[in-house]
DNA sequence: TTAGTTAGTTCCTTAGCCAAACAAATGTCG
DNA sequence: CGACATTTGTTTGGCTAAGGAACTAACTAA
């Protein structure tokens, strides 16, 4: 669509064609199963424009006619639905000691969800690219098996990424200025899809914005709970990256001059008194980030059993937490403050505090409007999100060529 | 232009003309004088279009040939400037003590600046709006005795003003769930232009986006520098207010749970620490609000002298204001924080030790490309900003009928 | 004076939306 | 059972507005 971001762009009739093949993508996605005759009373495009945009979008195998209505008075429609069944969009999260690819339809229907394990810790940008980019090739050549076009590729990385792609800084893995994108386009050869990089958190909430339960919220921000804080910032139906594409990095948030130290030098910060290192440096100081998963599920274990002193210690990061996150809806107000990764098992004695620290100290009234949640999406959230990236550009207007 | 936040609209040749008017339009702003030949070859556009687009302009006084080049190869060009000296844009600012008017025209160049005292603090919504409403027809009486069109009003209010317009809590006017915009409205009875209202931070933001000298920044903070401390929060180009219009209340973000109790209840607000109000707690104690300006001179003053307890003062607001914008930095990595209202005056002995603090404390590689700057539109940047909110519609396409 | 250069207009083509008429397929009622 | 109403989707023609090419206009340079 013609969207105008950083100056306004002219605009033609080819605009005006993308604009309308996306509103009734769209609407038919959101929608579905509706008949052209729907589309046109409730977007006010016209019978006839609507007509000839479904038949490009079916040429282009986005939409497909299913059967019709019957018993209702006059002449039964045609319904449709989203088809999408040729093409795929691949989603890949490189992590700490695992990389993730997902891919999915059209509808957002994963197809395939392979987990590999990789020591990204331990290794350079340069082994990831050759790690992600066998991965890569794997999935394509499946989704080429399937007989599907695959749309493009983006990779969720826990770090600082800029607006181009460049990989700033990935504490976690020990990256730094490494052109994830060039360097995977030029692994892949040729590739015919657009490769994309984007922080993980950004893509986390961009999963949400489009497949999770808030998916009409227009505001709205992922948290992620790993070792580090990172959010993903949704205003106004975009992802907002900022100016160089740092947004977002609330983990440096300072709560408490008088706090503990921060692996990143300073005190106080919201990630050392309420990231998950928080916790397990109370539970199992010695755990190596690998053991995570376990550490976590051993704390929640102790919670079930009502542990007196994890209890206390999850009601304690709970309430700091509440604190980052009144921070974050005093500034941006969205309509929901969305809780994932390793904050989803802990939830159930965190979001209680949380909540109640943040609505006390929201200055709107009614906290803004801003709810506190968890996220349904589960620990693949970045990777869904990143294949959410590909299919956002295909809404946006920029359709596969006709076949 | 055709743009699409809260789900896309399908757009039509209206659009597309109304896209391309606007194009033309702000080029000739950002660019004037500039020739027909200049508009076509930077935008892209076809020259015969733009010919058609100018005139169109031109007819509708938006634009006027000026005089033409001369001593260059070829054939002179006509020179075209904005004209708009048939429009008028007035923003209205209400505060403690008094109304401040301006009308600007398209240029933004201001056509008058009366500022009229009024007892903000001490009346009821109802009587400003009486006050306001005869203020703004003296305006509107004004423009029109000069032959200038009235464009719209907009009011900049200091308070939680939702996306309605109605101003929900105005803590230093006492005001609670007013629609000024409604009662404004009909006590002018049907102006013939719209009368909107917003949140102070959010119009002087918007001021520095269209006239500042970081005009071309698509991501800035403005911060404002009051008794109460507040944030307008442009990404991506233009003003995000979140899902209920509350976003940028930062002046309630805690940094110290361990320090002074702000006027709000809780303890160690941004407000409470590095706002306007701790400065005088400790110059002027029992100063009232309207003398505010009178206390900030002398603090200026005292400063200027060299007294040292004084200048301890302000490093130490400075440092606390650092943290504040290192937060925000950190959240929204916006190219330019802008420090208003009376950290003008206070910048040079707020501003190093603020940077300082707030790029030793964002994450981001040279603190995310952030910079922090002092305004330069002066204290009535949130009346301007609120005629720009006017000029802003204008130029997303909803031009003037032709006369 | 002639050639070269740049500006802006005219005229034609084309894309694509809209309105209205029409065709198709069903239910309803006398 | 047939005429009519109702709804869907297509066809046709009209209109808006952008783009391209050719043309005119007005200057400088040699």
């Amino acid at each position: 669509m013609i969207t105008s971001h950083n100056g306004p762009q002219p605009a033609d009739f080819t605009d005006v064609r993308a604009t309308n093949l996306a509103v009734v993508l769209r609407f038919v996605r959101e929608n579905a199963p509706c008949s052209r005759a729907d589309i046109a009373a409730s977007t006010g495009l016209n019978k006839a424009t609507v007509s000839s945009l479904v038949a490009d979008l079916i040429d282009r195998s986005l939409l497909r006619e299913t059967g019709l209505t019957e018993h209702r008075v006059g002449r039964p429609a045609t319904m449709l639905v989203l088809d999408g069944s040729p093409y795929a969009a691949i989603g890949i999260e490189v992590n700490v000691d695992y990389i993730t690819a997902v891919a999915v339809d059209l509808k957002g229907e994963e197809l395939l969800n392979w987990r590999r394990s990789f020591p990204g810790g331990a290794s350079s940008a340069g082994q990831a690219v050759v790690a992600m980019a066998a991965l890569a090739r794997r999935v394509v050549s499946r989704m080429t098996k399937e007989a599907r076009q695959v749309l493009g590729l983006t990779v969720a990385v826990p770090g600082l990424v800029d607006v181009n792609g460049i990989v700033r800084v990935a504490p976690n893995l020990g990256w730094r200025d490494a052109d994830l994108a060039g360097d995977l386009t030029k692994a892949l050869r040729d590739p015919g899809f657009p490769v994309l990089v984007d922080n993980d958190a950004n893509l986390a909430a961009l999963a949400e914005h489009r497949f999770g339960p808030h998916r009409n919220a227009a505001n709205l921000v992922y948290v992620t709970g790993e070792v580090g804080v990172g959010a993903g910032i949704v205003m106004d139906g975009r992802l907002r990256r900022g100016g160089q594409g740092y947004s977002g990095e609330i983990g440096h948030i300072e709560l408490d001059p008088a706090g503990p130290t921060c692996r990143c030098g300073r005190r106080g910060c919201l990630e050392a008194v309420a990231g998950v290192g928080a916790i397990l440096a109370h539970t199992a100081p010695d755990a190596s980030p690998s053991e995570l998963e376990l550490e976590i599920d051993e704390v929640v274990r102790r919670a079930r059993n009502g542990e007196r002193d994890v209890l206390t210690l999850l009601e304690d990061v709970g309430r700091h937490l509440g604190r980052g996150m009144a921070a974050v809806a005093n500034m941006l107000n969205p309509e929901v403050v969305i809780l994932g990764g390793y904050y989803v098992p802990l939830a159930p004695w965190l979001v209680a505090c949380a909540e109640e620290e943040m609505y006390g100290r929201v200055l709107a009234p009614g906290g803004g409007g801003c709810r506190l949640e968890v996220s349904t999406l589960g620990y693949g959230a970045a990777a869904l999100g990143a294949a959410a990236r590909v299919l956002d550009s295909v809404d946006s207007g920029r359709l596969p060529a006709q076949r």
